[in-house]
DNA sequence: ATACATTGTTTGACGTGTCAAACTCTGTTG
DNA sequence: CAACAGAGTTTGACACGTCAAACAATGTAT
């Protein structure tokens, strides 16, 4: 079953990108995925290429981009991984927004799937189940006090 | 305060094993470093040329490596970020201990301090206070159900 | 001490990702 | 439709990390 030779995690980020860019708008162009990403556009043309070559994109020299099924499911498993961080860094050890956010973005790469699925879940038990709510909550409040020791 | 420019995860896996090669033996050569981090002995010495320049190991060509204090306790940080991973993943997210290792391996470099500190503290609370031990461990039962879906 | 296997280094090549600058399309706008 | 600004691409250079093969040093037996 296909999965060639696995992504990079740069390649993941473009895919991911492009998916984010073409959920707001409806193509993304090579200006918005250089803006994005904090790069410059040479290196996104070498990046598109790279995708295309993959079969993740659809890509002509000066057209728009789009994601293939391929490459949108594997967007959507990066985004996935993405958001089980993030989402458990800010409502489960209280992390800021802009730490947990930056901190995902470079752990999301090489996190297994049997990982992500149980960071999931242990966020939804430990946020949404009654019991645990209340004990979370204690501990919390306890952080607050060890914070702003760094 | 002298951070100079950030270490690459690569070098920071080679700053680890060797690190643990001397915990274990005295001192690390250079095939030693090779082994543990599944790579030529070429790649070795170049990262040790790299490291000697940035001050962080006592090397010298055809010598035995030793870490300097900036390189032992940057070592330091990176096996704290490591181990806090790997027993988050283990402790609390009941995952197998190979997974959690790799995993580890591949997170642990962009990690940052405040998170790093969470979840040892979390995983501590988790599994030692008494109150939460019987609702994590409920949760764990349940887990093993959803296990194997992959 | 000399020979030898082991260990370490050098060299040259490659892959990936980045930049900067020159160049080329493309679609407006007058 | 001609000119132009904006968007995209090409090219050449570089940094990093890796490998494979040729080479050099090391130390350990005998």
């Amino acid at each position: 079953m296909g999965s060639e030779t696995a992504l990079s995690g740069t390649l993941e980020d473009y895919l991911e990108a492009i998916f984010l860019i073409v959920s707001e708008q409806q193509v993304a162009r090579v200006r918005d995925i250089a803006g994005h990403l904090q790069v410059h556009k040479s290196s996104v043309t070498a990046a598109l290429r790279s995708l295309a070559e993959r079969e993740l994109i659809h890509y002509e020299p000066y057209g728009f981009v789009t994601l293939t099924d391929r490459g949108a499911s594997l967007a959507q498993g990066v985004m996935r991984r993405h958001d089980a961080l993030r989402d458990f860094f800010t409502d489960v050890l209280a992390v800021d927004v802009e730490t947990a956010e930056s901190a995902a973005c470079q752990m999301e790469h090489a996190m297994p799937r049997l990982i992500t699925d149980r960071l999931i879940r242990l966020r939804r038990y430990l946020t949404e189940s009654p019991d645990m709510g209340e004990t979370l909550g204690r501990w919390l409040a306890n952080e607050k006090e060890h914070a702003e020791t760094t």
